[in-house]
DNA sequence: AACGTTGCTGGGAACGTTCCCGTTATCGTT
DNA sequence: AACGATAACGGGAACGTTCCCAGCAACGTT
């Protein structure tokens, strides 16, 4: 009632509060301290009721330079329109929140520069580590950040060495092409993706395992390197369905390359899975409600980001494994069917 | 050389610069303000110099408390594994990073309660402003942010009073079925999209006006409310084709529902834009790869952002409109095609 | 030669929080 | 009743930056 401070144009402070409670404003800092057991005295109810009243909120600033923490993790993706990036960083979101952090987000389009300015950005920003999803073979801005001693961690690709919370992308890649096998397919093509990333070089890997488990002979014409993306499923598509012995399925590296293959094998009269049996893989939420449900592969983002953030918060010990792998499950539906005899 | 300081653990601060370059700490701030016109002075030179050698970054912790700003922006969207959203953020993104800000985003997955929660994570965080792109009628988030103070902006949608940086949906919602209406057909069902969101309202009452000044009748059974999502697409368009006399176009509120639409149509066996035409709205990525590419309208979203950071910047004076609309263009593919008689 | 202008400089007080540390209160033990 | 242990508290110095203000030099004007 006869606080005249709070009109003062400003922000309640520690200071308004412990005037108003008559503490001091060490003890309603440390009432209000988030990390320490929450105490139930007598005044600490009082002065958290208080602050409330008041509509006391900390200072992020000021708290995160005395703390030397921001409690903020930067992500860096290629795209958020891509939805596989786009649910990495909801979960990667959802996991920091968690643990009272934030995630702030960069993109790079998938520009090897831009890489690097966003990593600059983050670091700026005073993010306390960094997730990268960004990875490619001889890109070296892990090595870079290990220098300069920012913690960071990569995500769904790794480069090898770094710390990673990764997908097991060659036992999906042996999964989906064992389901296709087990379908009765000989003779099965795969989009495989580009050879920068770690994801499709796996997944490529355990295709191959499962051939050669099943004692398929490999063709090297079935291999068709492309990019993520739907055009490029497009157009593997096509040259795979130019091939002079064509396939019975197709296994597809991403769902949005899948996507574009559907596409244009609807265009170009092959039904799915009449003709040809498609396997995609992440399972975006889109590909259950295309004309023909994709089959694909499931990945546990949130697993992912939780080994993530994990990594980052006890970096492992030099000489431990720094790569947390979690495995993917199959998810069956219309686009892969039996072979027709 | 004889540099100790800065093995110190710790980072390079002002101080430090200043010690090296053998000036003083505000000079050293001055020359860094990035606000301020570039000094070309032969200190300033050197200063830069030195901060650079040192590998010095502004504390932005310490900046934000004294300037008392922090140039973060908050952005709340449903989520953003809704393509539209993630390429809604990346433009507001892109459009901060070009006022040295950045835009940190909070997701609420459409529940009302949740929308508060984020708005009040990103408060704490210390935002110098609020994006919400979650508006729907009977929210009182943006009265509550008014009464705080708080700075904010609609995206998107609108609530018709608060700062709104839009796209122009009525216009939109005319144009889709202008046209289908020029393509010669009458008989146009709408996947009219949720009533609380204002860009469903606005591309309904753009669709009726069109059909009025066609004059052709409006048959409220052809006018479908549904959700955004894909399913709800599917949905409707089922509900659609149960009609005793279907119609020979359908305008989807979105490109997800139009998907879902499509996808039900194509398993009914009901050919696009064969059998009917369909329009779409917002043109996100994967509409043009489609097996039937889809008509639709494309958003300026870059204009939707950049006029959004307006609005929060130079909030309009009481009793000026504080709507910002931006018009949206037909992008005609084959998922429209003229009646056949 | 005295005077205001202009431009650059450095000292030092903020910004709001956390955290160290010395003080005081509380309690059970001998 | 005296004592040590334990817990809660308050004063005050940080954290790194910005910004006000006073000082000072250089300059052109009267």
């Amino acid at each position: 009632m006869s606080r005249d401070l709070e009109g003062r144009g400003g922000r309640v402070t520690l200071h308004d509060v412990a005037a108003a409670a008559g503490v001091s404003k060490s003890t309603v800092s440390r009432i209000l301290d988030e990390r320490l057991p929450q105490s139930d005295n007598d005044t600490a109810r009082r002065v958290r009721q208080v602050a409330a009243d008041l509509g006391y909120i900390r200072d992020i600033s000021a708290s995160s330079l005395r703390r030397g923490k921001t409690m903020a993790i930067g992500v860096i993706v290629p795209r958020l329109t891509d939805t596989v990036m786009a649910m990495l960083y909801e979960a990667i979101a959802k996991a920091c929140a968690k643990s009272g952090r934030i995630a702030l987000v960069a993109t790079t389009d998938d520009n090897i520069d831009a890489d690097e300015r966003a990593a600059e950005t983050l670091i700026q920003r005073g993010v306390d580590g960094l997730i990268l999803a960004t990875a490619r073979t001889g890109d070296d801005l892990p090595d870079k950040l290990e220098k300069r001693g920012v913690p960071h961690v990569l995500a769904l690709r790794t480069d090898g060495h770094s710390p990673s919370a990764i997908g097991d992308d060659r036992l999906g890649g042996y999964l989906a092409t064992r389901h296709l096998i087990d379908l009765g397919h000989q003779r099965i093509a795969i989009i495989a993706g580009p050879s920068f990333a770690s994801s499709s070089r796996e997944r490529l890997a355990g295709y191959k395992q499962a051939l050669e488990e099943a004692s398929i002979a490999l063709d090297p014409s079935l291999i068709m390197e492309s990019s993520f993306s739907i055009e490029a499923g497009a157009e593997a598509a096509e040259a795979i369905m130019a091939l002079d012995q064509r396939p019975t399925a197709i296994f597809a590296v991403n769902d949005n390359t899948a996507i574009g293959a559907l596409s244009k094998l609807t265009n170009m009269g092959i039904t799915v899975p009449g003709d040809i049996s498609l396997v995609g893989y992440n399972d975006i939420p889109i590909v259950s409600h295309l004309p023909t449900p994709l089959t694909t592969m499931r990945v546990p983002f949130d697993q992912i980001a939780a080994a993530a953030l994990e990594l980052l918060d006890t970096p492992p010990a030099a000489g431990n494994s720094a790569t947390m792998l979690v495995a993917p499950t199959l998810i069956p539906r219309r686009s892969s069917g039996r072979l027709a005899e």
